[in-house]
DNA sequence: CTGCATCCGTTACGATACTG
DNA sequence: CAGTATCGTAACGGATGCAG
């Protein structure tokens, strides 16, 4: 592991640079974040609101709401509003989202090849904490 | 971008691995997870519990002791208790926290290349939208 | 030294009702 | 259809105090 490679790109960063990294990580991983992207990810053509929100499947309009704000302001996702009615409003993920997703993959792949482990894990854990 | 082979790998799963899976990688970017796994990779040693509080900075005993109960389920940590006065215990990463991490790379230096994408779509989407 | 128990403020989330 | 506003609940995280 070449951790020197890692520190040095973290070391070039100022404080505030170095927040806004660790905040856009962290969103990732909020409970509807990456469902959300895949599903636009897995769409050909941009999808309505109500579409995204069938496919994200428990996610609240709320929620789903605040969630595509955030990938907006990111630069994650496009918001594409039509003036007609009904209204319209079509989300579509972007290329910059689309590159994060293959970095990602891998990391997914490694968390499902290893799901035995962590079960057996868990459960040599318990077996030896059964208070916790 | 191959989607059908992400799908692909989640469809293998039953609905109980998905869901662990998906856990796996919540836990991962909770507050204080992989600053953790940083401090104990960089490390050669193991740590003990105030060496890790020291160089985790910011962190409340609470929350590190969680932190590190967790991984230690999950397999990404050992911990090794000696009966000494003053009671002595040592934090050390595993090989699998290591792969993981290799993996989990790319996608720290891919946020902190595109610091100033994110910077720029923010002032972008904020001067659209003020009120937000 | 380690780390658990408790209190407390903040944030996240969901359900519901309502608006352009 | 696509939100916004409001409310209630639950989880999170920090600070403090105490025990082994």
């Amino acid at each position: 592991m070449d951790w020197s490679q890692a520190n040095a790109a973290c070391d070039a960063l100022t404080e505030n640079e170095e927040s806004l990294t660790r905040d856009i990580v962290t969103r990732l991983a909020e409970k509807w974040t990456l469902w959300t992207l895949a599903v636009l990810a897995e769409s050909e053509a941009p999808l309505r609101f109500s579409r995204v929100m069938e496919q994200v499947e428990g996610v609240s309009q709320k929620s789903l709401t605040k969630v595509l704000r955030q990938l907006e302001r990111d630069g994650l996702v496009t918001r594409a509003v039509f003036a007609e009615v009904p209204p319209r409003v079509e989300y579509a993920i972007t290329e910059l989202a689309l590159d994060m997703l293959d970095l990602l993959h891998p990391l997914w792949q490694w968390a499902t090849v290893h799901v035995g482990t962590f079960q057996a894990a868990h459960a040599a854990y318990d077996k030896k904490r059964p208070a916790a």
